[in-house]
DNA sequence: TCACCCTATATCTGAATTGATATAGTTTCT
DNA sequence: AGAAACTATATCAATTCAGATATAGGGTGA
């Protein structure tokens, strides 16, 4: 229900091709949210029809034709009306720290290993956040709050395993109400 | 494809019907993986043509019949190869922080209520996940986990717009290479 | 020139996920 | 007794999402 929304946030400050809100959604808006092509075109005409953007065929000057996508006025508000709207809490499927949660069932030797390399995976997502080059404005704190979140998430995993401190399962709780 | 591996997880110490599955996903691993009951039904029919658990069937001595799961020995050494597999750095679409990177969109007064308003949806979930009791082992850790997460998320929300500090938005890059 | 990569469009399949609905017995409160 | 809430099963429709595939022109380097 908002990758719509998010494409029109893409297009408020100018119009642009499905190909490149593709690009400076992967680029930009980072980790926070993705999509693919085969949701972005269908989103667009999906968009298209509510009347929030509008379509210019741009002729095959040198190339092929590009379809340049600009929002309207009724774009612009409705994206202002999303925003408004209550957002839910960060509910963050994750299956890295899923698995955590079921690490009881592996043997301790590799539950060391596996805390590492969830580390390593998240030290290298950081490192990729922090290197290619920062969006502007609001985009870019958006981008340091992901990468702040991501820290913490590797502290966590680092508390849990790094110096073979908690690899055994912490004891269990004195009291469980049910 | 891995909400069949979370059932399992949930399996692993002791058998349990479908409904108290979707429970304790949703009291012990909360945040982190979510499912409807729509979905736990057929994925545990799909474990159980895979192998990996058993249904024995309930007489319903008092109540209704109910259906009792087990895991078997396959699908404890499916789990431990899913755990053991590489998993993907959290992605956390998150439509809270999404909203922010395109506050750019909104009046300068409406910024600030949204960051309050957002601070106070995170502080809210946070309480939530404090309040309700606490699984056991590493279960526990992954709430920690979650809390840490959402803690940060909640710092960060509060580093843009708690104190009125950057409600307008930040100056642009000196540089951008593209 | 040929191969390869990039830009750019778009569709299709299948899986994952959500939300609504249906059924039915049990317990608990009033 | 009646209403409400809980246990428990299950299906359906609609949407979202990921991954693969198709097509085609342009630019670059071997």
């Amino acid at each position: 229900m908002s990758l719509p929304h998010v494409l029109l946030g893409l297009l408020w400050t100018s119009p642009s091709t499905g190909y490149d809100l593709a690009r400076s959604l992967d680029e930009d808006v980072a980790p926070l949210w993705r999509a693919e092509m085969s949701q972005i075109y269908p989103a667009l005409a999906r968009l298209r029809r509510a009347g929030f953007v509008l379509l210019r065929v741009l002729g095959p000057r040198r190339g092929p034709r590009r379809n340049l996508y600009r929002i309207t006025a009724t774009g612009r508000r409705e994206l202002k009306r999303w925003l408004a709207e209550p957002a839910a809490p960060p509910s963050s499927k994750d299956e890295g720290l899923t698995k955590i949660a079921f690490l009881e069932a592996l043997p301790a030797p590799e539950r060391h290993a596996l805390l590492a390399r969830y580390e390593r995976t998240i030290g290298e997502e950081i490192r990729r956040l922090r290197d290619t080059a920062p969006p502007d404005g609001f985009r870019r704190e958006a981008r340091r709050g992901a990468v702040d979140r991501l820290e913490a998430t590797r502290r966590w995993v680092r508390s849990l395993g790094g110096d073979s401190a908690v690899v055994a399962p912490p004891a269990a709780a004195p009291l469980k109400k049910r």
